[in-house]
DNA sequence: AAAGTAGTTGACTGGTTAGTCTAGTATGTT
DNA sequence: AACATACTAGACTAACCAGTCAACTACTTT
């Protein structure tokens, strides 16, 4: 078997957090190198590119994240409760990062693919595949909360897709304006789209 | 007063397009000049580096634009035919876009300004600062339709938020799937987010 | 036409980059 | 113990990068 070594899980870790903090571009494989304590020799071991490894990586955050996930949209839980347990989590989630690295850094999936999408083919579809999971999150919410009468959304797939771009553009407007409350608008705006009506509490 | 020249606003020009097509990251100084048909030591005869030039050339961009929203926001239009036309504009613009550069690109401000955020200070102050007025047009709007009572917007710099960043997610979506159909959807999620009733029928 | 001003040119520097290559080292298998 | 395998080290190249500089050119003013 020989030698053993996590440097290929290091240089993961790194490329992820270089990425999201900074962005693809201003990431070069000699910090990513630097931050996980590999040499070069190590990295073109493992991985063909700085692309190879961004994709690698970020489909490995995508499994972990995914758990997560499923909890947050299980069944057993009242469909407008998991929206509103997803926004929360978002939110927290921001705040960690915000006290970890000194900056809200939004949705890493968003920022990449819209800085890749021209250029890098292979990420581009990595990051679209992945999107498309999340989509399907929303979507079966929305057809349990239709089944509850809690809403009555007819064009399911399209107010899954509204959603998500609204969750995206309020990341993104995190992001960039390095600012918390943004995030705590969600829930209002996920209830605007799905047509809840106003006098219905939000689930506590 | 000495020679003139039009090299300055060549080379805002191609700054522009090449972080549009492109990203921030992959435009180098020498891909402007090339571009621009400027040599390097002309560029930095009129700006001072890459971020500086991008500054001004993306103020200048706003300058451009900014008439062309001022109509579509006339008050003189109906305020929902407003958004209808805002939406139709972007559709239109994205599909000049895709015919002349091959590809859908979206808003270059939330590309950039998810990009470099966290590294370029001013950069990203500018892309704010544009952002901003975008929203008083929403802002406005929503006010004129709440008095011709075709809505009943409570929290109204809050819906032009939400309105905004679904554009902004709308159009990164766009651009990550190099799909202008995504944009079609924009009116839809326009009166879901206002709450505008659905039989209220869209501005022809 | 002389002088001053606005803009141009391209060679140069030094640092950074992606990627290669060879010699080496630690670990599991037999 | 010896051998194969999985990984490491780090020097090296060639391209590219931002930024500088001094000589030059074209235009305007007087």
């Amino acid at each position: 078997m020989g030698r053993v070594s996590d440097a290929k899980e290091r240089l993961m870790e790194a490329v992820s957090e270089l990425i999201w903090s900074g962005s693809y571009g201003s990431t070069t494989i000699d910090h990513i190198c630097e931050k996980a304590g590999v040499k070069k020799g190590s990295f073109y071991y493992f991985f063909d590119s700085k692309s190879d490894l961004a994709a690698v990586a970020f489909e490995a955050e995508w499994q972990k994240h995914r758990p997560v996930l499923d909890s947050i949209f299980s069944a057993t839980v009242p469909p407008l409760e998991r929206l509103k347990n997803y926004c929360d989590f978002g939110f927290r989630f921001q705040t960690e990062i915000l006290e970890k690295h000194g900056r809200v850094l939004g949705c890493p999936l968003c920022a990449l693919g819209s800085e890749v999408s021209t250029q890098e083919d292979r990420l581009q579809k990595k990051v679209q595949e992945i999107m498309e999971y999340k989509q399907r999150y929303l979507e079966s919410v929305i057809r349990d909360a239709n089944a509850a009468g809690l809403t009555h959304v007819k064009d399911v797939p399209g107010t899954a897709f509204r959603l998500f771009a609204y969750y995206q553009g309020l990341n993104t407007q995190a992001r960039i304006r390095n600012d918390l409350n943004v995030l705590k608008d969600a829930m209002q705006g996920t209830y605007d789209l799905l047509g809840v009506p106003e006098s219905a509490p939000l689930p506590a």
